[in-house]
DNA sequence: ATTGACGTTTACGTAAACGTCAATATACTG
DNA sequence: CAGTATATTGACGTTTACGTAAACGTCAAT
């Protein structure tokens, strides 16, 4: 794999515009090194971007993305105030995934049940149909 | 439990305002009956809520909650190719849900990571205040 | 009769997350 | 060296999902 990205190509590869991503740097969740003006991206940027897209599908907003992210930092040379204070963050984060596991269980079994009411409707009007 | 609740019953409850019951209102996520001015909400209503703020906990817009929560009564008096139309959103939303448990269980496996590289980082450093 | 709790509509405000230009720079390409 | 492609910043626009405030109705209790 490359070593370094273009700004286009990370937005190709993850379907996603280059304001975005500006956008996301503007916003402190990605920080790329610069040749003259250009942005290069290294594998770890890409990364990170790949993680805060991870957190957009989860429905999160960006500023908590960036904790998180942030949280992968705070292991290596964090003080311990913080260190703890990401602790928690992440016992709060387990449990928001937690509910939305549930959430997302509930949903799958209401989408049985409206479906296999579909099919039962659909199948009533087909057979209507035929007797006409 | 009770046959019908008023706005601010449900805010509690669910711990919204009723600026947002009526906003979904607004947005035709909700239509409950009136008595005069006033809105009055069934049990069924009060279902539809719940849901929606199921979906709001899996970071679906309201439009598309909105299809979803129609779907539920697409089941009874739909034509064909409004099921099937059902249908095939069913399908979208399974592997939608799919894709979020997958990215669940992800971001799960990196909080373990994350966490386990903080308590190192703790201990080491409360054993060098130990030293101290 | 008024106070207070609850409800209503209408209208404007706002924060988040970008999109859409425009103007400009830099780089390669025929 | 003009043209094309790709990059940049800056400014303004847009959509979503409500918040906030104004101005008013209603009903029960004091």
């Amino acid at each position: 794999m490359q070593e370094t990205f273009t700004i286009s190509e990370l937005g190709k590869e993850f379907g996603i515009t280059t304001r975005a991503i500006r956008f996301y740097e503007d916003k402190q969740l990605l920080a790329p090194s610069r040749k003259g003006q250009k942005r290069i991206y290294s594998r770890s940027d890409r990364t990170r971007l790949k993680l805060l897209l991870r957190g957009k599908r989860l429905g999160w907003p960006l500023e908590e993305i960036r904790t998180v992210l942030d949280m992968y930092d705070a292991g290596h040379g964090g003080e311990l105030k913080q260190l703890e204070y990401t602790c928690q963050k992440i016992c709060d984060s387990r449990e928001q995934l937690a509910q939305q596991k549930r959430d997302i269980d509930a949903a799958l079994k209401d989408l049985d049940t409206i479906e296999s009411r579909c099919q039962l409707r659909i199948k009533s009007i087909k057979e209507n149909e035929d007797a006409a």
